[in-house]
DNA sequence: ATTTGACTTGGAGTCGGCTCCAAGATGTAT
DNA sequence: ATACATCTTGGAGCCGACTCCAAGTCAAAT
């Protein structure tokens, strides 16, 4: 019968995200709406905690909710190739992370350096429009290229 | 005498960051108090260029403000290891920003693999507290583990 | 002398992302 | 019956990071 319900409390618990957070995902329908119970209360199943298992995965990158909105949709559309829009937008995304991505690796190699010697700078430049290529961050300079 | 000095106009312009964004700084105390002219005007140099552009570069990685502010100690201090807490700092950043990398680099897995066929899920688990291993998220459940 | 422009300050407003609260409905335990 | 817990709703408040504005200063151009 009940295929494993989750109260909010209960799901709050199992994905680390706060009841409040999760109505207020509702809210702004990043959520669909939660199923209810005769009284009213919102009744949780598995593809939901999944759900908020992803939400919580896209916060650790550091995107907006609103960034999130195609992966969820994504999530939840079983064909999105069938989708041009969504395809876009998700590899927009893709681009945006992979550069992200290689800021981020600049800034350990920043770090490490740092912490290793006592001097020397880091910079982060424009990633080149290529892919990500492991690059050698040690040959940076200071001034990376100017913002036109 | 002058040796290369730039007005806020100039600088905001040079670093893709706001005239009102710069003066925040300031105020925040993220940014030392910039000289100033006779007339009160402020006057940036070389270096405070290059630390805006750090900032910049900074921001891209998607850390707070507050995250910052060891960097630029790091930065401007040309002694690091001589002082602990920034380096205990630098460290906790350095880990931090190796997390989000591997978050991120799931992320664009899950993306090509939406991409590339129509199904499948790709999760995002805690990173083992190890090190910044080339992880086979194809390998990844549904549900990577359950938070206490 | 006054206008124009680049700047200063302090403070108010905005937006995203929560977080907290009060009032009310329902469910179970005593 | 009454107390307590668990939920509902709507709305207010908060924090970070800007962004915008009004009033004022100063310097050069007309």
């Amino acid at each position: 019968m009940a295929e494993s319900a989750f109260t909010i409390k209960q799901t709050a618990k199992l994905t680390g995200i706060s009841e409040d957070t999760i109505r207020y995902y509702e809210k702004i329908m990043l959520l669909p709406r939660a199923e209810r119970k005769d009284n009213g209360h919102r009744v949780y199943r598995k593809d939901d905690i999944y759900t908020l298992k992803l939400i919580s995965c896209l916060k650790k990158t550091g995107i907006s909710l609103e960034a999130m909105r195609p992966f969820l949709a994504v999530s939840a559309d079983s064909h999105p190739a069938e989708n041009p829009d969504l395809v876009d937008q998700l590899r927009d995304q893709r681009e945006a992370i992979v550069n992200q991505i290689s800021s981020l690796r600049q800034l350990v190699d920043f770090i490490d350096k740092k912490l290793e010697e006592g001097r020397g700078g880091g910079g982060c430049s424009e990633p080149s429009p290529g892919d990500a290529k492991p690059i050698s961050v040690v040959e940076m300079s200071y001034f990376p290229a100017s913002a036109g």
